[in-house]
DNA sequence: ATGAGTGCAAAGGCTTTGCATTAGG
DNA sequence: CCTAATGCAAAGCCTTTGCACTCAT
């Protein structure tokens, strides 16, 4: 698993331990934010509630992002600093979600335009996050 | 309020009653998403389960949208087609949240790279949603 | 050794639902 | 009138928390 994830959390002051180190292989794995249940499933040795505690732990430690993407349960996912920026396809029948990467100048596009309005505003330290909406092959 | 949603609401098969006719006013006087709990403070004889429900039913109509910012708890706006197309500006502390409309040809950007995106991946009927995230100038 | 992490079960908090009553068309 | 809508309270479901035990350092 990613070195750097590990440094990170020693760096939050927190142990690496073996339920931490499945969590964040688990994610590196994964294509798309995964949800507890899918986490769960993937290692049923995992307790659940360990489970969620330690993914507060890896969010607190800068290590792992949690996503909202419209449907009932959190989805959770390394912070883009150990991957790479990228937006989500969700299917807005099922629920289903993918990685999405978008070209570089839509990026810059998006990047500019989001910090000009937030900081307008009054914002500061702007980010946006994009999904993308619409039925996915098995819904459609 | 609106007659294109009392409207929409009876082409839906639904009945236009008071409760339905005092959210569609709170959401049509606000300029961002609300809460369950900002409805409800500010009309406190509507019973909460009541506005749960009517909101399904609005939104099953085609005239309320829920939208997910990330807080704990959904928010509610009309839908884009009786208002504009506009995104939101979510502070990343206090999870206050606001409106947001982008220039035109960032839009079309957005647009016309997410439904290219989608496509590509066998979605269809590609929408998109984007939030500003930052802090805001209370939380800053 | 010793405080953090774990697992189980119980509690929380937003949301949904059952049921008797009220009201829209 | 007759069905849908309402309000209250109870139940659901994801998530968090309490507590005793175990493990990382």
């Amino acid at each position: 698993m990613s070195v750097a994830a590990a440094g990170r959390l020693r760096g939050a002051g927190q142990r690496l331990t073996g339920n931490r180190q499945a969590l964040l292989e688990i994610l590196e794995r994964a294509d798309r934010p995964l949800t507890i249940h899918d986490i769960v499933q993937s290692r049923p040795d995992l307790a659940q509630s360990s489970v969620y505690r330690n993914l507060v732990v890896l969010e607190q430690s800068g290590i792992v992002r949690r996503v909202m993407t419209g449907g009932d349960f959190a989805r959770y996912e390394l912070d883009e600093d150990l991957t790479d920026h990228h937006h989500h396809l969700v299917c807005t029948s099922c629920g289903s979600v993918e990685d999405l990467a978008l070209p570089k100048d839509v990026e810059e596009t998006i990047g500019r335009a989001a910090r000009r309005a937030a900081s307008r505003r009054g914002f500061v330290e702007a980010d946006h996050r994009l999904d993308v909406t619409g039925l996915c092959k098995n819904c459609r």
